[in-house]
RNA sequence: GGAGAGGUGGCUGAGCGGCUUAAAGCGGUGGGUUGCUAACCCAUUGUCUCGUUUUAGGCGGGACCCCGGGUUCGAAUCCCGGCCUCUCCGCCA
């Protein structure tokens, strides 16, 4: 969230932003319940004030045993009066709030203005696109084939949208993740984590996915938690209410978990294969910075990501987010997508972001800085990368016109040593 | 799931209706002493927020002792609800 004080001062440049992401946002009704709200704080504080003073008055004149029942009668209509008032401040904070919450971030300056994805900028291309002398099977026919993917049963155990990995698909699910929880902890110094799925509400409040996003989690009934859609939610919210030392920044962490997705409002996108499901895996990188490093830090991010794709020889494009595709809680973000040359298409594989310091307000986690002030830090995230759609390029750039696919060099160690799924 | 104990500042820990503006210790910061370190001595030491003034920063008020309600002139302290931690029992991978 944004700093209350920061839109008194900026209504102009919060509402131009609110415009440019295609977000809603009250700004003028903010200011108005804040003003109110001031006003009612001032007088109840005043209030306060007197009953305070008077107070302790009562319990001097108590001690010299003199007569106090004057006072005390005054004081109990007072008390009740800021009683009141304390009431009314109540609503109009909660009013105020459930308004602030609902304001998007705002986009950073060299952002480029756009309604969608069509306004993205290609910012880079790495690697050249593969030759085949036959047509490349998409990925759900080569794995099929071999019999590593299983969408019938995907769908019988749990429904449309869940795919069974078998034999050589689970390891080589379970190759790529440790090759990259690997790559990030020894070569680009993130320090692994391995989180709860499972969290609460406030956390997924921290990192902003409630309230925008609640209807596309999976939520417990009984104790009104949530499956975590990404590896972000719990890695940030472990500082949640912290105030970090100046000397630990910045903090990179790497995460690998499962995600889950209802995909709510995706229906019938991406139906065939597994571009699109509800549960899958993904190593995460976050960090907590100082604010005035948060933008080198999110380049040696999207550097630290890229390198993944680099080393499994995939191809793939980077896009630098214009305003209109910005999610609500970034400023500045960088989609790595890789190329999927069976279902032709480009496919997102890690969204760079950086969040400056709103999911750091809305989560209380804050630094002392050299000037001996607390002050919020900027959070950062991407993907490092997404298992399933990296799994697509790999099966589908791979793949052999026999129905084989070739294991790229740096992950036949972690695949005992195989170079290629055969049949 | 049952029974009990407990949640206090960066940390340890006292306080259990007004003498708290939260003791004391540790740690931190500044200074003193000292050949250097250690030790010792002195001073200082939270967060949020409102108002006022502003060059920095002052000054005044309010809130905060896990969270939310309540009782009371007055709550860290009493009552109710919730969350979390620990111990024991039960169940279980």
């Amino acid at each position: 969230m944004l700093d209350l004080n920061f839109i008194r001062n900026n209504a102009e440049t919060v509402k131009k932003a609110i415009l440019n992401k295609r977000e809603n946002g009250r700004v003028d009704e903010l200011l108005e319940v804040d003003s109110r709200k001031r006003s009612l704080l001032f007088e109840c504080e005043q209030k306060r004030n007197r009953l305070n003073k008077t107070s302790k008055e009562i319990s001097g004149l108590k001690k010299s045993k003199q007569d106090a029942s004057e006072l005390i009668s005054d004081m109990k209509v007072l008390s009740q009066e800021i009683k009141e008032f304390e009431q009314k401040l109540r609503n109009v904070d909660h009013e105020l709030n459930d308004i602030v919450i609902r304001i998007p971030n705002i986009p950073a300056e060299d952002v480029p203005v756009g309604l969608d994805e069509s306004a993205n900028l290609e910012i880079k291309k790495w690697g050249d696109r593969k030759e085949f002398n036959f047509t490349p099977k998409p990925h759900w026919e080569v794995g099929s084939t071999l019999d590593i993917l299983d969408f019938d049963r995907g769908s019988k155990i749990s429904g449309a949208g869940f795919v069974l990995y078998k034999g050589f698909g689970a390891r080589l699910e379970r190759a790529l993740y440790n090759f990259m929880l690997d790559l990030h902890t020894t070569e680009h110094g993130y320090r692994e984590i391995f989180p709860p799925y499972l969290v609460n509400r406030q956390s997924m409040f921290g990192t902003g996915q409630i309230p925008k996003l609640e209807d596309d989690m999976y939520q417990t009934r009984e104790e009104d938690m949530f499956l975590i859609p990404t590896g972000e939610v719990p890695v940030t919210n472990i500082h949640r209410d912290e105030i970090l030392s100046i000397d630990h920044l910045p903090i990179c962490y790497t995460a690998f978990t499962a995600c889950f997705r209802r995909e709510a409002g995706a229906h019938g996108k991406d139906t065939r294969g597994m571009t699109r499901v509800h549960q899958f895996n993904k190593v995460e990188l976050v960090k907590f910075t100082h604010p005035d490093t948060s933008y080198n830090e999110l380049e040696a991010l999207l550097i630290n990501a890229e390198k993944v794709l680099q080393l499994l020889g995939l191809e793939y494009r980077i896009l630098k987010l214009c305003t209109g595709d910005l999610s609500f809680a970034s400023t500045k973000c960088y989609d790595i997508e890789v190329w999927a040359p069976g279902t032709k298409s480009y496919l997102e594989v890690s969204s760079c972001s950086n969040f400056e310091d709103f999911q750091a307000r809305r989560s209380n986690i804050r630094f002392r800085d050299k000037d001996k002030k607390v002050k919020f830090v900027h959070t950062l995230n991407g993907s490092g990368l997404a298992l399933p759609r990296t799994m697509i390029a790999l099966l589908e750039t791979y793949q052999l016109e026999d129905g084989t696919v070739a294991i790229p060099e740096v992950l036949q160690k972690y695949m005992g040593g195989v170079q290629k799924i055969e049949i």
